[in-house]
DNA sequence: ATTGATAATGATTTTTATTATCATTTAGTA
DNA sequence: TACTAAATGATAATAAAAATCATTATCAAT
């Protein structure tokens, strides 16, 4: 299923590599590879450190390009939470999520609610305003450090 | 009732330096009062701007500083909105409010909802999570762009 | 397989927003 | 008035992300 995935996943990168007129290079199969391995919410640095000890090779600046291009291919999406560092979401075959923050340990807990969603839509509605994209972030203190 | 608005705003600020061991000095004066009258959402460049105006020999650090002691105070709240520039949200007097940003001219809505509000307690609880805070902003084109 | 146009890379610099530093000035008070 | 510590303003430092640019690699056409 992981693998499956995976195959998927590099397909549409590939497919939207070919559909711009750019090339699949090493580098970039290796990103992908990794960025999908990797899991939520990482920083371009942690996965530079990831890619590097695979590709050592790898320049920081290809990794930052190439999570750009993840996200124009609507592959990864950014997060900017407060001052810290942009992280990437990944996006293929995930649905539309929202965020806890814990203040603490700085983890994000997804989450979703149809409820408030349509109420968000209803919202934009009532002042004449076309939603395209929302952002809704709860910070506070997670189950696990409440219980520490 | 701006005039006395203004005052409290400013006794507040006076108050809150006071209880921190702090000095008010003729640069908090001129902007505090500056910060009042710019209304909402403006980015410590625009209100060096208009402070320099009042008071040319202001440095940009002390502009910068003073917006950060007016959170403190919780009398601002900085807003980050993508790669923008943080701006800071007048408080004092001002209920907790959301935002619609608006892609094309960069317009930033107040709104309110209850029923969201009260949902995202919820949302909260169902995770055994505490809520301390939150930040709901919906993207998309507002009524006057689509208009043109 | 070779070539050639051009995209990609990796090292480096630049940009931009914000914070830190520090010599000097100033506010508050004793 | 004089003292002490905070505040200021000029400048430097920081840090994330983007831009630059010489070199390398991809890929379509031969
Ligand atoms: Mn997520
Ligand atoms: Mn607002
Ligand atoms: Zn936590
Ligand atoms: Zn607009």
């Amino acid at each position: 299923m992981d693998k499956i995935n995976k195959k998927e996943f590099k397909n549409t990168f590939i497919k939207c590599i070919e559909e711009k007129g750019l090339r699949y290079t090493k580098q970039r199969e290796v990103i992908v590879d990794a960025f999908f391995s990797a899991g939520r919410h990482i920083t371009s640095e942690e996965l530079f450190n990831i890619v590097k000890r695979i590709y050592p090779e790898i320049g920081y600046a290809t990794v930052q390009r190439n999570l750009n291009l993840l996200c124009k291919c609507s592959l990864a999406e950014e997060i900017k939470i407060g001052k810290q560092k942009t992280r990437y979401e990944q996006k293929y075959g995930n649905t539309h999520h929202d965020h806890l923050v814990c203040l603490q340990c700085g983890r994000l807990i997804e989450v979703n609610d149809d409820k408030i969603e349509k109420l968000q839509a209803k919202l934009a509605k009532k002042n004449n305003f076309t939603p395209i994209k929302h952002k809704l972030e709860i910070y506070g203190i997670c189950a696990d450090c409440k219980s520490k």
